[in-house]
DNA sequence: CTGAAAGCGCTTACAG
DNA sequence: CTGAAAGCGCTTACAG
């Protein structure tokens, strides 16, 4: 195999010595800028390229950045979100040469293993903190070891750590006055985690709104967010002597779960029962109806961490983020009840 | 901060030579028994990690696996496949402290990119190729550039790397055998992305078999896989004079999204169209019915995957593995035509 | 079985 | 503006 070229291949042949050579390549000051120039094109020509060991055991960066799920791998792969989330990650990170080290683990005391030993070995610059939840564990950890981190959600809850947020509350706010507005009076919700940050702010909301709107009747029942407990709560809350004519679900697996639950109990959608998902994604265009959803840019929120661990290793000064809010897409599975 | 814990504070505190600590640690020869469990047990007192920086440098490992996925971040983020293969991999990195690098791109020109510079800067030790197609531009690559790379598909067709397969084959036969015992005759099949071998080699299956049983008319329909198009083309055979009384899907995605049309046209599944999902998932079960499938492990194939490349890494000889074959899961989509 | 030393490919003070 | 040198934390021949 041809040989890797290194900076000292390219020093020579410029006729530099290394420090210089590594100067112009990292558009440092103390070289000329027809040296850098020539420096550059040579590295090119030559096909250098920056061994990542070697620049991370020199004191720079690791160039990567560590996102640990720690959530069941058949739930992961289910919900766009992930995804979304992780490829706006990597568009903001790109341009810096950054990495993403990706680990799916069980449960959070895993997880911080696998932050102790990433940052004991300097596998990582900085890690993305997701699916926080109030008193997290997590949090004081990081802090203690002074790991890099963003929390990915907010307001508030993530210690001295830096997060970006997502307005949950005034989102549920949008969504039972529109449901509100088409009449509903007895409205469940179908939540995610308890314990989740954003599941508690969210369950906060519905109760102070349901109860500033007067409503009849509302309920907020717990799940692990899986497509079975979906059904399962869907089944429970259908068939009850006064069914709720609206559910709204905290993602969107479970609301498709719903929908299906619905048409198997003779229920229609949106005449009898109103249903709307929590983040929208093409899971929600496909089903018939198709659904009404909460709906966030995932994508641009991936990214807009990404910059912001990005900023904070730059020294910028980042503490708390707000995202722009979500919209409220309107589709076929809600209505005025019949 | 505390002072980070390096193999010399571990060699001072053991009145020994680095080189000595080393040999211990990393189980070679050259220190007697005793030295070494002391050794082990100081540098777990003191809280030492290898930094990987400073042990890929020395011509060691990087210590990670790159997994490229070229396939847009809304269709991926839906795929219970991929995250599921992920955690397998993972699963079987974690015993050799393997990191998995993620990242996602739109095509295969910047997945080599990819590969040339995760190479050059050695980021990995090798990596994974997911969703081999005919003529793979990637394979040579891989190839010229020597970088160890296991191949998530085949038989055949990735030249002289490695692969694990899964054999889609004798699958579609089975599932053809099965669909002309409950005595249809009219099959269709809503295939993925054409070019990729798994799509072409289920196609010449679907093909062969069908003309094998002699059925009165089938026919193959190609899309990228997403659930919009696995609607629409579900639409076009339900609305042609004589549509089909079985559908096979190449996911599990655009099956949920054919019920969908199913239902929305008020045709019935099971009684006039019986509805087949290939890859089986929590997606499967959810709808109503819940849909027979093809069923492979697909956390099993990630773990499979990620252990042959690791064994190539330590010298083993490894060409093509096979796994086993997938299942058939019977549910309520499919029955006997009306 | 053990120690002293060179080297991996960078970065970064420190002199000139 | 440039050069020579030390150092990051490991591994690995090479002597003893």
């Amino acid at each position: 195999m041809t040989k890797r070229v290194t900076i000292a291949d390219v020093a020579k042949k410029a006729g530099l010595s290394k420090g210089a050579v590594s100067y112009a390549l990292n558009g440092q000051p103390g070289v000329s800028e027809t040296t850098r120039q020539r420096v550059l094109r040579l590295a090119l020509e030559m096909g250098w390229h920056p061994n990542s060991a070697a620049k991370a055991l020199s004191g720079a960066r690791a160039g990567a950045f560590g996102l640990v799920l720690a959530r069941p791998a058949s739930t992961l792969g289910i919900e766009p979100f992930f995804m979304k989330l992780i490829s706006g990650m990597e568009s903001a990170m790109a341009s810096s040469q950054t990495a993403l080290l990706l680990q799916v683990v069980p449960d959070h005391a895993a997880e911080i293993a696998v932050y102790r030993r990433w940052w004991a070995e300097r596998r990582v610059d900085g890690v993305f903190l997701i699916d926080l939840c109030r008193d997290d564990p997590r949090v004081p950890v990081l802090e203690e070891l002074r790991l890099p981190a963003m929390v990915v959600g907010g307001p508030g809850h993530h210690g001295a750590l830096p997060g970006v947020w997502i307005d949950d509350t005034s989102a549920m706010v949008m969504v039972m006055e529109y449901l509100a507005a088409l009449r509903h009076r007895r409205i469940a919700r179908v939540g995610g985690v308890p314990g989740m940050l954003h599941t508690e702010l969210r369950t906060e909301a519905f109760d102070s709104v349901a109860g500033r709107l007067g409503l009849e009747w509302s309920v907020t029942i717990s799940t692990d967010y899986s497509p079975e407990q979906g059904a399962q709560v869907t089944r429970r809350l259908l068939s009850s002597a006064a069914p709720p004519t609206a559910i709204v679900y905290d993602n969107d697996v479970m609301a498709v779960a719903g929908v299906s639950v619905a048409h198997e109990m003779g229920v229609r959608v949106p005449a009898d029962l109103s249903i709307m998902a929590w983040d929208d994604s093409v899971l929600c265009e496909i089903t018939h109806p198709p659904l009404t959803a909460v709906s966030r840019d995932s994508t641009a929120y991936g990214a807009q961490v990404a910059a912001k661990l990005l900023a904070l290793l730059n020294g910028e000064v980042v503490t708390e983020v707000e995202e722009t809010p979500p919209r409220l897409v309107v589709r076929g599975s809600t209505a005025r009840p019949g």
